[in-house]
Formats: C-alpha cells, sequence, structure tokens
DNA sequence: ATTATCTATAGATCTATAGATAATGC
DNA sequence: ATTATCTATAGATCTATAGATAATGC
C-alpha cells in the first residue's frame, strides 16, 4: 500500500564529513561510470584514500550503498512531492508521471541501484520509502490506484533505461497512453 | 512500439543434443539457485561435466544466457498468447494480465534474466519479442496502450519478485487497480 | 581425423582484515 | 590515547584458454 499521512521528509542519518565527503564520492563514481565501477577500490580514489580506509567509516560495501539508496529515494521524493505542489495546467497525474521520467532519466544509475534488487528495509531510514511514493496517493486519493501508477511509473522507466524498448517506439506516445490509463481512474 | 501483425512464434536456433542439455542445466540451476549461481562451472557439473567442455558447445557464457533469453521469451509468449486467446468472462485486458503475473511468479529468476538488462538484440532471433508482445495489443487494439500496459506489467512483477512492496500492500487490489486503468483506454 | 572431454592454470577481479605508521586530540 | 590512514595480503571467486587424452566416425 502506498500510505497517505506521511507529510514531512525524514531526516537521513546524520554522517561525519569525511563518511558524506564517501558518499558523494560513490555517488559521483555510480552515475558517471555505472554500478560495476562502484568498487571499494574506486570510491576510495575518488576519494583521494585508499580503499580499507573506507572501512573506517562504513561497516561494509552494503552499508555505503544503502546510503546511496537513501539519497536516491530522497532525491526522487523531492522531486514527485515538488511535481504533485504545483501541477501547472495539465493535472496532478501527468505532472507526477512527466517528473518522475524526467527525474530517472537524468540519474539513471543512482535511480536504478535504489529501486531495483532486494532492499535491506531493517537498515532503511522509517518512513523515507512511503515518503517518496505518498504524491502518487495525492495524485490519484486512492492507495492502490496510487502503487499501481508507481509500478507503472517505474516499469516504464527501467525498461527505457535499460534500452528495452524496440527501435521505432515513440516513448512520449507510450507515456501519453499510462497518463490516460490512471487518469481515467484517479480518484481526484 | 508493440507491433501488431507477428503472427506465428518464431523458430529458436536448432541445437545439438548435448547444447540442449546445457541449456536445460542452465535453466534448472538459474530457477532453483538464482542468477548469481548460475557460473559455467554449476552449469557444467549439473550436465555432468567440466566448465571448460561447455565452451565446445557454446562460444561464451553469454551466448548461453541468451539461449536462456529466448526460452523465457518464448515461454512468456506462449503463456501470454494463450490468455488472449482464451480470454474467459474476464476480458482479454484482466486475462492478460492475470496470466502475465501468474507466469513471471512461476519462473521468476527465468523471468528476471530475461527481462531485466540490456539485451543483445543483434543476436536475439528476430521477431521473437515482437511475437510474445504481440498480445498487448490484441487485447488494447492500440500500439501505445500496448506498450505502456506491458510495461506496467513488468514495473508491477518486477517490484513483487523483488520484495519492494512495503507490508501490508494487498496486491490483487494493485493488479485490480491496473486492470482498470488500461481497462478504461483499451480500445477493444 | 575429428570431436569431446579433461586437468591445469592464466589472468582478472573484489571484499575485507591484519598490523604498521602517521596524524590528531586531550 | 585515539583515530585515520597506509601497505600487504588472505581468501574467494569467475571466465576462458592451452594442451593432453580419450572417444567417436569414416
Amino acid at each position: 500500500m502506498v500510505r497517505p499521512a506521511v507529510t514531512a521528509r525524514p531526516a537521513l542519518p546524520a554522517r561525519t564529513a569525511r563518511a558524506a565527503e564517501i558518499v558523494a564520492a560513490a555517488h559521483r563514481v555510480l552515475e558517471a561510470e555505472g554500478v560495476e565501477a562502484l568498487t571499494m577500490r574506486r570510491v576510495g580514489t575518488e576519494t583521494g584514500m585508499r580503499a580499507p580506509s573506507i572501512y573506517k567509516h562504513f561497516r561494509d560495501k552494503a552499508s555505503l550503498e544503502l546510503a546511496l539508496i537513501e539519497e536516491g529515494l530522497a532525491e526522487l521524493g523531492d522531486a514527485l512531492h515538488a511535481a504533485v505542489r504545483d501541477p501547472g495546467h495539465t493535472g496532478p497525474v501527468q505532472a507526477l508521471l512527466t517528473a518522475y521520467r524526467a527525474h530517472a532519466l537524468a540519474h539513471p544509475n543512482l535511480y536504478r541501484l535504489a529501486t531495483s534488487g532486494p532492499l535491506d528495509r531493517a537498515h532503511l531510514t522509517p518512513g523515507l520509502e512511503d515518503w517518496a511514493g505518498e504524491p502518487f496517493f495525492l495524485a490519484t486519493g486512492d492507495p492502490w490506484v496510487a502503487q499501481a501508477m508507481w509500478s507503472a511509473a517505474h516499469g516504464l522507466v527501467i525498461l527505457e533505461l535499460d534500452g528495452r524498448y524496440p527501435e521505432g517506439s515513440e516513448l512520449s506516445a507510450t507515456w501519453e497512453a499510462a497518463v490516460a490509463a490512471f487518469g481515467a481512474v484517479a480518484a481526484r
């Protein structure tokens, strides 16, 4: 369920300056070179240190990745909340889907890391996922329509990022079809 | 675009008996143990040989994976064509989405391998992707609605396979919402 | 003769730890 | 004293090739 009633963005965990630098370096490496380049060695050199030193700031690679995932969800949530807050003349469903696609295409590798594969919820900032998904509830007024629309947006985006659409695809027409479909069942 | 006018399932490449055994073994390993278990060594032992021997039958690991991807697309296409051929009392949109989810959940690892990440189209059997997606056109009557619906189905399924839905999610309600949304814009 | 298989191994990674050394804080 | 860093390296893989040996086909 995409839950309503989450109002403010949950605070991400506090970090020392050095840990924040490492996360920023990892973010740069990931976005510029892809997830297969995201190694402790590469993050180290990007930060100006050796790989083993990172372990003084992060217990293991998974916890560094989790920090990136939280950044990704927070930034995605920011973009989506902004879209439903000021939907313009198009209506909230179209505004939300347009913002979703634009954000994912602008940060493809972080988007993929944050939304694909299993998620270690036990260590994720509580409420962050709900907060990021809340705009879908705000745009549709129904938790199940909201969840279906979020899932659809993810499907459209991830297939585009993975280069999965056959040649000749008119992605804008595909997105318009999704807007029409969910616009037809949104309660507001 | 999800193209119409593809009628018969394209024939998959011919294989020697040994190559077919290797693909079958790889299929078993993948489905039972996940993609990280799909190594040449593991496929070898499953076939009763050593890893290097596989290279007499497949040029490299990627071409063995491509064989699995083609099997996955062919089996998915079979299931979807069957659903639109005999939609029952529910109508084609619901029949198709129900079949899509059921097939993916029944073969999660092969589904993921066949639909996630980049695809080496240059070596894929021509027409196979189009044929697998054709049921979406048959169910909706419009190529862009079809492509949006296929993308949405993929999003719903991949998030379920990845354990991405928050606790308390009623996935059947989410799928019903998707059925309602695309049922509202389908031209037939 | 040719093909399929085997053993052995090159070569390329990666994560993470151990232990030494340098820098910083009280 | 404590913390951050370094070098060195253990340990774990994996893909793919080289070259020898066994099995099969004419």
